[in-house]
RNA sequence: GUGGCUGUAGCUCAGUUGGUUAGAGCAUCAGAUUGUGGUUCUGAGGGUCGAGGGUUCGAGCCCCUUUAGCCACCCCA
């Protein structure tokens, strides 16, 4: 049979996951140093907690798992007519009751939930696990992705939106991508659905004001009319979507435009805390056009997008007033965010901001030239290892040429050479294979060549 | 779910208006050469032209179906 991949996955070659892990350990690292705690949750999930948490969009991405046992003699008859459901859309246990995760915010909820009286509150926990969507792929969408989030659970102070803002700035400067991190605040789109056509309007206006760079501000006109706005509440709206300037003359404005919205002059006041928590950035940005999809979210709005390249939002989150409701706890608020690493890698691959080392791992390859002379090298070899540096020992004593050929492969940027004439005068000979350039040291003076010379630290 | 583009060697790709035995570079393997050393030279293996059907004397090329990948829409990380 031919081997093959399910659509939308991908495996992760050596190189790759390399830079992967270089991302991910950037991000754990920064949510560790925000106080964090990590979080892992199965794969799978009962078919009731992810269904309608993600609008009716996100219930036709959910994956679901077919039950076992469904062929068994007693239970076809009761498979064969409950199926008959499914085919009309409906989701029932009998066939499947278990599905792959959607995201990591809702299995957080059911978590914070299930465990709520156990935990420190507020709980901040971060999660790097793959989530699954049966979404056609594309460029920068896949069908198994890694999201990374960090989430606070159980209180409405704005200085953990704060912060998160914040995590978002110190992880791509890190990285060193330029990106724009673009808050707004749920409070103030829903003030301007009230001032307009009413807050059951929310939605739909929201949806289309969302679109406005990618269509323009005239499409976004027609589309508001079509979903019956008046002249008067139009210019109210492209009053709102132009407002120029800083954040702090953006607010100004909007404070104005909402001057007889309690809940508009609300959402702003947040965003004012936040900024100032935040401090001056260039990364931050209010941004009025940004809405978000998801339907939980209340208050604060992020949306991360990498400058100078062609690809959807790396990164995303907000505050949600009542995470875990649905799942009968009452009173719970969380805020948090997510990366994207698929993502934050294709755009990092293409701007070429991954550095050479990143896809090291062996350090010094000692070369096999014989059954006498691979004895020296693998008692040489296991010294080093003592001393914590990465090494090994080609198995098999065949041509250069191929020693050479798989040093390069596996980006090995040193090899040690110890032949016959080394053995009998007592030396080593290093080579830093990207020069050429090479050295013999006497063997007692081998480890010190290597600290002084090529900075390798003992790390026994 | 809807639409567009593309599938030729392990990889990147040529392949003329349909015409004999489908090519190149890289990679792989073998040999020669090198002061035991990434070079160079010589040679070899490797293909159901994504799959199935059709048109034709004849299809990698034209038509239909199907499948996979990419891209766009919807939505999203």
């Amino acid at each position: 049979m031919k081997p093959i991949l399910p659509q939308g996955t991908r495996d992760f070659k050596p190189e790759v996951l390399r830079r992967r892990h270089f991302i991910i350990n950037t991000i754990r690292n920064l949510f560790e140093l925000y106080g964090f705690e990590p979080l892992e949750t199965p794969a799978l999930e009962n078919v009731e907690t992810l269904l309608g948490k993600y609008g009716d969009e996100g219930d036709k991405l959910i994956f679901k798992i077919l039950n076992n046992g469904l062929d068994h003699p007693s239970k076809q008859e009761s498979a064969r007519s409950e199926f008959e459901k499914v085919i009309a859309g409906k989701t029932v246990s009998t066939i499947t009751e278990r599905a792959l995760r959607y995201d990591l915010t809702i299995p957080f909820a059911r978590f914070v939930a299930m465990n709520y009286h156990e935990l420190p509150m507020p709980f901040k926990r971060y999660q790097i696990q793959p989530v699954w969507r049966a979404d056609r792929p594309q460029k920068g969408r896949y069908r198994e992705f890694y999201q990374c989030d960090a989430d606070v659970a159980g209180t409405y102070s704005l200085q953990a939106d704060a912060e998160l803002a914040l995590l978002y700035r110190d992880v791509f400067r890190k990285l060193n991508l330029p990106v724009s991190v673009k808050l707004n605040n749920r409070k103030i789109l829903m003030a301007l659905a009230e001032l307009t056509t009413g807050a059951e309007s929310f939605r739909p206006v929201t949806t289309i004001i969302d679109k406005l760079d990618k269509i323009g501000i005239e499409k976004v006109k027609n589309e508001l009319i079509n979903a019956g706005l008046t002249d008067e509440h139009i210019q109210f709206v492209e009053k709102y979507l132009t407002i120029q300037g800083n954040i702090r003359e953006k607010i100004n404005s909007l404070k104005d435009l909402f001057k007889n919205s309690e809940t508009g002059l609300q959402g702003l006041n947040e965003l004012e805390t936040i900024f100032n928590l935040a401090g001056d950035d260039p990364v931050f940005d209010l941004d009025t056009t940004l809405a978000r999809g998801l339907d939980y979210y209340t208050g604060t709005i992020y949306e991360v997008k990498a400058l100078n390249v062609k690809m959807g939002s790396i990164g995303g989150g907000g505050r949600y007033d009542d995470l875990t409701g649905l799942f009968g706890v009452k009173g719970v608020p969380g805020t948090g965010i997510s990366f994207g690493i698929d993502r934050i890698y294709d755009v990092m691959e293409e701007l070429n901001l991954f550095t050479e080392n990143i896809s090291e791992s062996t350090q010094l390859i000692f070369f096999n030239l014989g059954k006498e002379e691979s004895q020296h090298a693998f008692s040489l070899m296991q010294e080093c290892r003592e001393k914590g540096i990465s090494s090994e020992l080609y198995y098999d004593s065949v041509k250069l040429e191929k020693q050479f050929k798989f040093a390069d492969k596996k980006k090995i940027p040193y090899a040690v050479i110890i032949g016959s004439r080394e053995i009998s005068d007592g030396m080593v000979k290093i080579k830093e294979l990207k020069s050429g350039e090479e050295q013999t040291v006497k063997r007692n003076d081998f480890f010190s060549l290597l600290e002084k010379k090529y900075n390798f630290k003992d790390h026994s």
